[in-house]
DNA sequence: CTTTATGATGCATTTGAAATGCATCTATGC
DNA sequence: GCATAGATGCATTTCAAATGCATCATAAAG
């Protein structure tokens, strides 16, 4: 769920180049806790994604071109278990056949995520995501 | 974690073929509870994966050729909210570009797993699983 | 300098799904 | 009919994730 909503925020952001975005604001319109939004926007902020400010005008921004964003890397911040190599704490033990097979499977996973960016999952989006569309309250964002 | 026994049990099962393996005793070999074992033999036999049989002599016993049992076939029963569409519940709503990216994730993550088979896993475990290996009461099998 | 708006941080609490356990029933071989 | 084995349903426990709360730090406005 934490990936989610990184993965909401982010998006939202790329949404809206050059605007600090508070987490008030967006905990409000995704109908998300105040406190999940502030602990997410950290972890992006302190990998590097989102640049934050504290005090009046504060706010998140993206740090960085969406197209640069990769689905993979947001995924291993969120997703520290997602490790190829940690599937092993899943099954049996050294000797297992199994493992090396699954884990080929966890890596195509991170595989397709990391060939798709922000910007490939912003010009996918429509409605009622972009420009001004969170201006007039509609119901999610 | 069901998912996790499925596969060790099939695992089991195929290495020792034509044997009859009974519940308890893979439960105490595997060190898992024996009502987990139960509930896993029994979705995997309601799956036609493996054959069971009651009272004396009963146990099961892998129903189909190792080399036909993909473990994407299992890792589907034991996780019926892996289908790729399902994705959607945990990303945003219609209107989201993310959800097609995460669904493709996850097409190839179960693309990969349904590439291989129980019989792929067989040939690549060693000790201490394969054969009489069992009956000398290793640690684990 | 005080106030107000914002994010940062740590900890407490709640919740829910998964894991685990228990009881009982059914079937089969001896 | 008795012992052994799986089938089934439900109760209980556990634990991580979700959620909430309190407090601190920082910056702009006046």
């Amino acid at each position: 769920m934490h990936t989610d909503y990184a993965l909401r925020i982010l998006l939202h952001s790329a949404a809206r180049p050059g605007e600090r975005l508070s987490i008030a604001a967006t905990a409000a319109q995704h109908g998300i806790s105040r406190n999940h939004v502030m602990k997410v926007v950290n972890v992006l902020a302190n990998a590097g994604l989102l640049d934050t400010a504290r005090g009046r005008g504060g706010g998140f921004i993206l740090a960085r071109d969406p197209s640069s964003i990769t689905l993979g890397e947001v995924v291993r911040l969120t997703e520290p278990d997602m490790q190829p190599a940690d599937c092993g704490s899943c099954i049996l033990r050294v000797g297992c056949g199994l493992t090396p097979l699954l884990g080929a499977a966890i890596q195509a996973f991170l595989d397709e995520l990391d060939s798709k960016t922000l910007a490939d999952a912003l010009v996918k989006t429509t409605l009622p995501f972009k420009a001004q569309a969170c201006e007039v309250q509609t119901p999610g964002f």
